[in-house]
Formats: C-alpha cells, sequence, structure tokens
DNA sequence: AGTGCGACCCGAACGC
DNA sequence: TGCGTTCGGGTCGCAC
C-alpha cells in the first residue's frame, strides 16, 4: 500500500518518463475514479501536458499549464508506462494516450484511489490538501506543534499517528514503525504523551521516512510501485507485519491488535 | 468539537 | 472441489 515513501518513489520515476510529452487523448474506464467533471477532464487534458509532479502528503500533484490534477493512489493505485498496442488489463482504470504512442495508464485493483482535475488558484482552498499537517523531517513538524494536536486528545497514539492534519504522509506500515522506534506503546493516549516522546516521534518518523525513500518504499502484499521499481524497504521492517515472530531487539514476541479497526503490531517489551 | 463507524471496492483467505 | 463469507485498508461523511 502506498504511504509517503511510496509515493514519493511513484513521482521521481514518472517525472523522469512522462514530463512535456504531448497527450493525444484520455479514456477513463470507471468514472467514479474522477471526482471532477468527467467530459471536462478529458478535455482539458487533451492537447495538455504534465510540466512538472509534485507531492503533499500521499497526494500525488501533477501540474500542468493552467491546472493541477490531484491523484491519491489509496491502497492499490499504481502507474504504468506502456505501449498503446499492449492490451488493456482488467484494473486500468484511467489512461493518458501521448503522441509518442505512449501510455500513462492508472491501475487500481480496489478501485479506491481518485482524481481530481482543478485550476491552480483552487490548490490552496482545496480541501484534502490544505488540510496536510507537516510531513516527517519538515521543519514546523515541533514537540510542542505535536503536543498541542495531542492535547485532550483520548485517542490512541496510533490513530493520532494515522491522522494525515496532524503528521502528513504516514500510514499503518509506518505508525507502526516509528512508535516502535520511538519506544511507545501504541494504545498509549495522545494526551499523555511526553515532550520527550513528541521529540523521539519527530526524530524516528524523519529516519524511517528517509531510508524508506532511499529504498523506494516498502512492498508489501499486492504493491509494486510504478514501472517495475520493488520497495526494498520491508527488509527493514522492525514489527510490521511480523505477528509471532521475535522482536528483533529483545527477542519477546510481536503482537498484532486492533486498534480502532487498524492492525497494530508491537513489541509488548520495548513499547511498555 | 471530539469520536466512532459505515461506505467505498474486490481479491485473498478462510470455513464448511 | 466449490461455494459462500469475512477481512483489510485510507479517507470521507454522517451520527452521536
Amino acid at each position: 500500500m502506498p504511504e509517503i515513501a511510496e509515493v514519493e518513489t511513484v513521482r521521481k520515476t514518472l517525472k523522469k518518463q512522462i514530463l512535456n510529452k504531448k497527450i493525444k487523448c484520455v479514456k477513463i474506464l470507471y468514472e467514479k475514479m474522477i471526482e471532477s467533471d468527467v467530459e471536462e477532464f478529458k478535455a482539458l487534458l487533451k492537447d495538455n501536458q504534465f510540466i512538472d509532479i509534485k507531492r503533499r502528503g500521499k497526494w500525488l500533484i501533477f501540474e500542468l499549464e493552467n491546472h493541477y490534477l490531484l491523484s491519491h493512489l489509496r491502497m492499490e493505485g499504481k502507474f504504468f508506462l506502456k505501449n498503446i498496442n499492449e492490451p488493456i488489463e482488467k484494473h486500468e482504470h484511467v489512461i493518458f494516450t501521448f503522441h509518442d504512442d505512449t501510455d500513462l495508464r492508472y491501475h487500481d485493483t480496489r478501485k479506491f484511489g481518485r482524481m481530481n482535475l482543478i485550476k491552480k488558484a483552487e490548490l490552496s482552498m482545496n480541501k484534502a490538501i490544505q488540510k496536510q499537517g507537516y510531513e516527517p523531517g519538515e521543519e514546523g513538524l515541533t514537540a510542542d506543534y505535536l503536543l498541542g494536536k495531542f492535547k485532550n486528545k483520548n485517542l490512541a497514539i496510533k490513530t493520532l499517528l494515522l491522522d494525515q492534519t496532524i503528521i502528513s504522509g504516514l500510514g499503518n506500515i509506518y505508525a507502526n514503525e516509528v512508535l516502535f522506534s520511538s519506544k511507545i506503546n501504541p494504545f498509549k493516549k495522545g494526551s499523555s504523551i511526553t515532550k520527550q516522546e513528541a521529540q523521539s516521534i519527530i526524530e524516528s518518523s524523519a529516519k524511517i521516512i528517509k531510508r524508506a525513500m532511499e529504498l523506494g518504499g516498502t512492498t508489501i502484499k499486492s504493491y509494486t510501485s510504478s514501472l517495475g521499481v520493488t520497495g526494498r524497504f520491508q527488509q527493514e521492517l522492525m514489527v510490521h507485519k511480523r505477528e509471532k515472530e521475535e522482536c528483533k531487539i529483545c527477542h519477546t514476541k510481536i503482537l498484532n491488535e486492533k486498534i480502532n479497526g487498524r492492525s497494530t503490531y508491537y513489541c509488548p517489551s520495548c513499547q511498555k
């Protein structure tokens, strides 16, 4: 499942492949994927070109001349660059055909991903983008900022780490890993997080995301990022998907328990 | 305002 | 073997 490191890998890979290629046409095979008007989406992209690809949290932001195409991959969204003669696969839902007879194809088994075409001036007003908190490694992500957000919160810290308005970009995998690295019990209430713990979350998240980005993300289950790039961070996971295996630090068995319906992997000994 | 939870999807895993 | 059922996961929107 693409999280911030996967999305960054996709962004960089696509930038090398599709910038400044003129779009001949766009086919939409599953209309619910497009949040904006479908006919306008097709019309505005025709004869247009992507001049840059940016990212905010897990959102990809394809820059056009007067618009931005926002794309969220959710769990299983992937982009592939293919020759136009290759047969359309079952789960390819949006196809951008370029004048050089290549396609950028959006593939999404679960159909959870979404795209939205907005005017450039609308970006700062866009709800999804505007509400994103600081990303791991950003200057504004300070202990005082986090303590302010965690104050009065009765929710488990694990749940708060998944809140994109607090920290932007952490998903289930990295939330589990950040809490292990910070030696914080995932059930601990937000309001009882200390300044030291907040500082540890900041340092762990920056370190883990930086490392995951260097390795191209994490390949879990069905997810391989676009164009054959495979994430290698999986080899460095300390707790995620390691239920009943031994903790790499203290050899205690890793537990998997639900917090707010989400699988939460942790070491009961290292994360008291 | 804060919190909880169903809906959106469908393939995989599981139960019988 | 084959069928039906359950589960997961990011985000939104609604209910309380």
